[in-house]
DNA sequence: TTGTATGCGTTATCAA
DNA sequence: TTGATAACGCATACAA
């Protein structure tokens, strides 16, 4: 059974109307008799009545569609932003399209042409860990497409973006492990080309400068996040003569990974050196002992950068940038 | 700095020439001398054009996007889904649009009118656990939008879909532990409205069934996912005079929960009662111990998914359904 | 308050 | 091999 879209003109036809009338009537413009209005409502809801939005876009030059890049969709953290964009998104009529960089700049471009082609209101980016150019993104505002940057930013940038105080959430965790009591806390950087990972080692480094505390430049290593390189670094700490006898870590996996590498040594937790993560992942609450982490609101990060990009799109040219720090929280479990 | 986007018109008057001609040499057909088709590339690539898709799409009525409905995005098996049909769909030119049913029929029912109004190419879909009626997706036939199933199903449909054997594979799962010795194997159920959960449940009696084994009505328990039915659940199983010394849980969701209440009451795993789960998360690696699960190809079945949707999509009504059935295997872990 | 006419950027049909 | 022109479905300026 073939069946035909239901367009304007067939309801301007059905009810011997105009078609702009019709129009007017569904858009609910003030310039219609109530009567007519009702009329047309209802015979757009007897005759199925879809809008064409490939022809309203044509026509207003906008669409209904946001696109999003994160590295990895499989990760929990970029997940749940998703899902906060996708609740902010809906209520507003908007759709998402969602594009994955697998940490690749190469990826990264490709997916932002992809968007462009396919005509976004705007876009919602967090960094692959190779990118180390914006060009790519920097055009989009000639093409007059807005984005904002959320958690992994270009922080010369002059976007809006929504991220959370990275140094400070650093400072406060090294803080929190030195008043734990623990003498020589390691931190287990990620690459450093990503903003998150240089603020946080610079919180770490002002912590530990603020509290006179040890330091050995050997206690910060850089894992590009595998499990593989996580375990290398372990070992690395493991045989050093001055010990570390805490890591902080860059993020949940690479604690975790920590963990279970340190388990697998026989080092007990937290008793002879404590791991501590960012981001509270439901894995945190999984492993053993329960990982102590810093909490960061995806959801409501996914929330706020694709509302504030709506409020772009509405008034395009309008808004300064504006930067959102969310905050955040230790939550203290077992392995520290 | 403004910049409207380039047209066919913008290059044909460059050049000279008709639109007509340029859209043709664009689109690479037969029709058009060398020489000219060269000439409007090096234009194209020269004014940095690029096509309106809207314009095209209202034009051949067909569009390069594709909807995907999940019950919850958070959860890993179905991100490494998305992340599957991700890439199938970017190799053919296709983008995702994605929603989340939160497990709800009338947020479902709004999502595929979303998808429709934007008219998507076809739908990709895993139904919510309260789903028990599919017109809203039944209707989809007659606005010639194909869409396919992918691990929760609607068995009575007529649609394509891509599954794993629930019943074979929990049957499979089932002897596993008949055979690692364990007699008293209790089957931790999901909402039975899914087929993936009531064929489950089949197949763990047939294997019950086919080894003779005891059997208690008790021991076939039904969770809605959460952590407190969960429990719940298992805190019936310990009250019972004939306690299970196992349990087959639904997937590994439940499973972890199932082991975190179960330490929590003193219970040794797999000693006292060992414990299997079903997807093979990541989760199932950092429990512990570690979860014994069967090994779901979610990645491979987001990917089987989308190509089957690709080609129902090229070649309308032309097509009979077919099911695709992926293979599952068991990961032997430290739970059983 | 309503109708007429035009154009958004494509593709496709027909002549030339 | 190319060009002129008509659609696709909608929004909107303008006329009535």
């Amino acid at each position: 059974m073939k069946r035909e879209h239901v367009t304007l003109k067939d309801i301007a036809k059905k009810l011997n109307i105009a078609v702009s009338t019709v129009s007017r009537a569904l858009s609910d413009l003030p310039t219609i008799k109530d009567e007519t209005k009702k009329m047309v409502m209802l015979a757009a809801k007897e005759m199925d009545y879809h809008p064409n939005l490939f022809a309203k876009s044509l026509k207003t030059k906008s669409s209904n569609t946001i696109g999003v890049v994160v590295p990895d969709l499989e990760l929990h953290f970029f997940s749940s932003c998703i899902s906060g964009m996708q609740k902010t998104c809906l209520e507003n009529g908007y759709n998402l399209i969602i594009c994955q960089s697998n940490e690749s700049l190469e990826q990264e471009k490709f997916n932002i042409k992809t968007l462009q082609d396919s005509r976004v209101g705007g876009i919602l980016i967090s960094l692959s860990r190779e990118t180390n150019s914006f060009e790519h993104l920097n055009q989009l505002k000639e093409h007059q497409i807005p984005f904002v940057y959320f958690d992994r930013v270009d922080e010369n940038g002059s976007n809006s973006k929504v991220v959370i105080n990275d140094e400070e959430s650093s400072f406060e965790a090294t803080q929190y492990l030195i008043r734990k009591g623990y003498k020589n806390i390691a931190f287990l950087c990620g690459p450093k080309i990503l903003s998150i990972c240089k603020n946080r080692l610079i919180g770490y480094q002002n912590a530990l400068r603020s509290h006179q505390m040890n330091f050995e430049s050997d206690w910060i290593l850089e894992s590009d996040l595998s499990r593989q390189t996580t375990s290398a670094c372990i070992d690395f700490y493991l045989g050093l003569k001055n010990q570390p006898d805490a890591i902080l870590a860059i993020n949940d996996t690479v604690a975790i990974d920590c963990i279970r590498h340190l388990k697998k040594n026989n080092i007990e937790i937290p008793r002879q050196i404590a791991v501590m993560g960012f981001s509270n992942s439901p894995a945190a609450e999984i492993i053993e002992p329960n990982l102590t982490t810093v909490e960061q609101p995806s959801f409501d990060m996914g929330q706020t950068a694709a509302k504030r990009l709506l409020e772009e799109i509405r008034h395009p040219d309008a808004l300064p940038s504006k930067v959102f720090t969310l905050n955040t929280k230790i939550i203290e479990r077992d392995s520290t």
